[in-house]
DNA sequence: AAAATAAATGAGAATTATTTGCATTTACCT
DNA sequence: AGGTAAATGCAAATAATTCTCATTTATTTT
């Protein structure tokens, strides 16, 4: 019974999966994730679809860390720590940029700014006690 | 008589290179920028030596933009403006991030943290006035 | 409901930024 | 000068991402 939306079947289990992760796993662990679930999903169609969502503005790209490049379900703004060791980008919601930089940074350009990114990077807390041990 | 110092010529003239741009280059960019004084240094080396200068933290990269780094020869910390239409990147210098934030994001983490990146992306002044063109 | 049209997908080839191996050159040290 | 270590050029290798095209799946039309 559940066949009765076929539409955009893989689609949107490509949108779940992401926006049900907190890892902002890169296409190929999306891809990974979906195995289990959904093993008829080419890595293709999750690269195409990552790029219509991230086109459409319903997911954001986080840029590439150690060459590859990172999603997220979660367009709300809000911060990143990026472990430089292990590669992990963990969520930090509570610190806001504020509002009125845009302007400030819309006069210093003379452009038009549209999102801003916050972001720290250094070592993770596992990787800081492997670091101890090793 | 400029040669009394021939170590690290190519070295030097890369890195001198980069720090006297402001166009935040890449790799690329770089080995095109150095063509007409030093038309010897092979695209490998350039590769080689920004790997080698960020790995001693004299430069630094920015990441990638639109599938290729960047890279900054101004390692003190300052803001960027990315046009997501043309690629520029532009400094925004005098905006800085509370140092005070560094602690609060460790304490939230359990981690170190090491650098801090704030950035904004939109469409930078050239780019708008082609826009209302085209 | 069948036919026609349009969109989405899988598989693998193509692309391209970056890295690497290796032979050669260059610089340093005694 | 001779010996050693580092740096480089060139071309091949690598790897993430994109693209092609044949096939499947969904939607619209009649």
């Amino acid at each position: 019974m559940e066949q009765k939306c076929k539409q955009f079947r893989k689609r949107n289990a490509i949108l779940c999966c992401l926006r049900s992760s907190h890892a902002h796993p890169s296409a190929e662990a999306l891809h990974e994730m979906l195995q289990p679930e959904h093993p008829d999903i080419s890595l293709a169609t999750v690269y195409r679809n990552l790029a219509l969502f991230k086109q459409q503005g319903i997911i954001q790209s986080l840029g590439t860390v150690g060459g590859i490049e990172r999603f997220d379900g979660n367009v709300e703004p809000h911060v990143h720590f990026i472990c430089t060791s292990c590669h992990a980008i963990i969520d930090l919601p509570q610190i806001a940029v504020p509002d009125q930089l845009r302007s400030t940074v819309e006069t210093a350009t003379g452009g038009i700014v549209g999102e801003c990114q916050l972001s720290f990077t250094g070592t993770c807390q596992s990787c800081c006690k492997n670091e101890k041990t090793a």
